[in-house]
DNA sequence: TAGGTCATGTAAAGAGTTACATGATTTT
DNA sequence: AAAATCATGTAACTCTTTACATGACCTA
């Protein structure tokens, strides 16, 4: 997947695997990231398997090596972007916790959830700023795919608040049966 | 996690390695799945920490063996759920390939996006059939953190749905700038 | 008797992170 | 002069899945 995702950022312009790591982390970061630790042996494994080349530069005195993707890179790039797409249940680990909220006093359950609130929060505020510099900037109909995976975003985290919210504002309203009495 | 997981579902009763299997696939897969790859190794570590004991049963002829939660297990499990959620942005693979959709003729965009939203009605199904069940057989409110979590997984798929709705409409009222066109 | 389910387990491989090591340049 | 950023890379570790091995019982 990772390779992939390379070579897809590759068929536009050629970058270093630290561009690589910055537009990962300001672009796709809310769906797929990875670490330096899993990017230059990819790099190494794609130039290896030939679907990339790079060329070694020296930018001011910092050495570089700057990726370009190969003919056969595009063409194992173009095959698998082209594939169905398989649907994975994503691991939510916010939930797992949760789960077993019963076995939580409510006021610790309420303080975590606001928390989690507090944290989502902030995730999200990036994401809607760069949404809405996307639609200040440019004709969002132009890049429609790019404005999706945003919008996907901005509602997933939305989703997320929402449900959080709700969840407290039903343990409130119903705090006269506290579950968590009975355990032990 | 996977340890704490399972440490949660032994917290109201004994269960073999397949029952926990059996548990998760039922009512956490949507946000949590473990293989019995990784189920066995783990009730050997937690039996070596001393927060599970076992016994064996010969259940029918067969061979069983039942876990059960310690007291250090206990105090362990009730120190985790406690502790603050830590949010992780979670990996959604099926945003990567759409991503890139731009370098796709606009049909396979299309063709692909109807086939995603194919399987995630599949699993939601599933799902929008438990909580029926639920709201059914039980008063929802007295297990208010079972069915907010089962409630996320049927907005999340819902969530998933309308996004490829909207986006495949997006693409058909806009049909007229085929922004693949110009790639190689 | 063949295939399905129940039941446990291991070994190899995959995918990734964290921590470290190195060193130049740029900003404070 | 120190700290941050730019830049590459490796090694150890973690967590996980897949595939396999084993064997009993149940059902068609």
């Amino acid at each position: 997947m990772l390779e992939y995702i390379i070579l897809g950022f590759l068929m536009t312009k050629e970058r270093s695997g630290y561009d690589l790591k910055r537009c990962m982390t300001q672009t796709t970061s809310y769906f797929f990231d990875a670490s330096f630790g899993s990017i230059y042996p990819a790099l190494k494994r794609l130039t290896q398997k030939g679907l990339v080349t790079f060329r070694e530069d020296v930018d001011g005195g910092k050495f570089k090596k700057v990726y370009r993707i190969t003919d056969s890179g595009r063409t194992a790039f173009m095959q698998w972007v082209g594939e169905p797409i398989t649907f994975e249940r994503s691991r939510q680990d916010h939930l797992v916790r949760v789960f077993f909220y019963e076995f939580l006093p409510r006021q610790t359950a309420v303080d975590n959830l606001k928390d989690l609130m507090l944290q989502v929060t902030r995730v999200a505020q990036g994401l809607t700023e760069q949404k809405g510099e996307m639609e200040r900037r440019y004709d969002v109909h132009q890049f429609p795919y790019r404005y999706a995976t945003l919008l996907y975003g901005v509602e997933y985290y939305d989703l997320v608040l929402r449900w959080c919210d709700d969840l407290i504002d039903d343990l409130k309203s119903d705090s006269a049966t506290p579950r968590h009495a009975g355990h032990e």
